[in-house]
DNA sequence: GTCTATACACAGATAGAC
DNA sequence: GTCTATCTGTGTATAGAC
């Protein structure tokens, strides 16, 4: 699986998180028609997404968001009763996506290099596609208040224990050097987050989503020690 | 060198450091006595980076940053013309901290293999000691203006440059393994800022400095193949 | 379902007393 | 050198027309 690949597996998929999310949110949306409301919402979150990177979501005025989704500043609020809720939408929305996908791609494969290949590919990948949300919620998390935040700091933590499991099982299973799984998923998923948080960094450089996969995955692979062997009869 | 070691190296350095700041912003510091802007500053901004870091800087409000300075929300316009020159002076003077410390006690060490160690350890003990403000310089950096913003960008790619460079003459010195300097670089950065970010997590699970200090320095030279001969010819 | 006009709270910044 | 009082702009959110 290349980037590429990936991109055209999860389309349907996406559509249909983004139908959960306005399900999940019909009690506080004042418009009824599900059409109109995924036509606008998806209108209003990229507006926010692009932003609120470039200036922070408290810096981002409701005439910003206005101006940028291209409804007026009072229609807006038929699509979410505060700016807050706003925040919290986008957040979960996204959050979803990321868990659905990440899980289901890494649960299809079986033995645990495959697995950890999979898991590290497919981050990387929802990160390249929705690089603005995931730049958003990293620097928008602290914003968020109460449970909200708690459900940010599990969603976090829930990936790093997916990439610590693949360790401890494949130690267990002798395929891998004993490391560390928790602090090995700790660096794993800062590799990863770099991917989204600097990458002008890669875009000056020239360097691909696939490169920049191989690459780590080399170099996890080096720090774990699987053997050669294995590398060349996983090849394809 | 150990995290408590380099605590008591670098007191005096600091507090020449933030002389400098001072020095260098009297053109805009309408107090005249030195005493009294370093007394001040100082309050100002610990009080900006505890704000900052739990709400953000642009939500922080000048009556907020009165009430945790002990100062007026009259009086703090003695210290700077405006919220934005805060945010410049602050970030400012922390980029030279480090700079200053990081390049400074990397340069005491002649071989690449101490470089390397030396540097991951500097940088690691500098954002344990100054974690707010590494944890505040992150999250702003975006909303520096102009040639701010290029100055910030410009020393991020600095201290990138010094992880490079010491990889690049310890491959070439056939120290290290070959790989590419820059994506390492790039990847040794990445690890690093994971214990600033996200501090809550290693505190959770009672991982202190040192510790880290040395699981990422085996991961690093694992993946640079640094030879078990050469590890243990420099422990201590 | 979407607009314009506006209420009203709170931001950053300044003036002038002490 | 620091304070209190206050000016003025901009923010979120709502009311009511269409």
């Amino acid at each position: 699986m290349n980037y590429s690949d990936f991109r055209n597996m999860i389309q349907t998929l996406k559509a249909d998180i983004f139908r959960q999310t306005v399900e999940q949110n019909r009690d506080i949306i004042l418009v009824t028609k599900e059409q109109t409301i995924i036509r606008n919402l998806e209108k209003i979150f990229d507006a926010t997404l692009e932003i609120s990177n470039e200036k922070g979501f408290h810096a981002m005025s409701m005439r910003d968001l206005a101006k940028g989704s291209g409804l007026s500043s009072g229609g807006l609020y038929a699509y979410f009763p505060g700016k807050k809720d706003l925040l919290r939408m986008l957040q979960e929305h996204g959050r979803k996506v990321v868990q659905e996908i990440l899980f289901k791609f890494v649960d299809q494969n079986t033995d645990d290099v495959s697995k950890l290949r999979t898991a590290i590919k497919t981050h990387l990948y929802l990160s390249e596609l929705m690089q603005p949300w995931f730049y958003f919620s990293y620097m928008e998390t602290k914003n968020l208040s109460g449970p909200e935040r708690e459900n940010a700091i599990e969603s976090e933590m829930a990936t790093e224990k997916l990439f610590a499991d693949i360790v401890q099982r494949g130690q267990d299973a002798g395929l891998f050097e004993t490391r560390d799984p928790q602090l090995t998923a700790a660096i794993i998923k800062s590799i990863l987050q770099d991917w989204y948080l600097k990458r002008w960094k890669f875009s000056r450089r020239n360097i691909s989503v696939d490169q920049y996969a191989e690459f780590i995955i080399q170099f996890v692979e080096v720090f774990l020690g699987v053997h050669e062997t294995e590398i060349s009869r996983l090849k394809n």
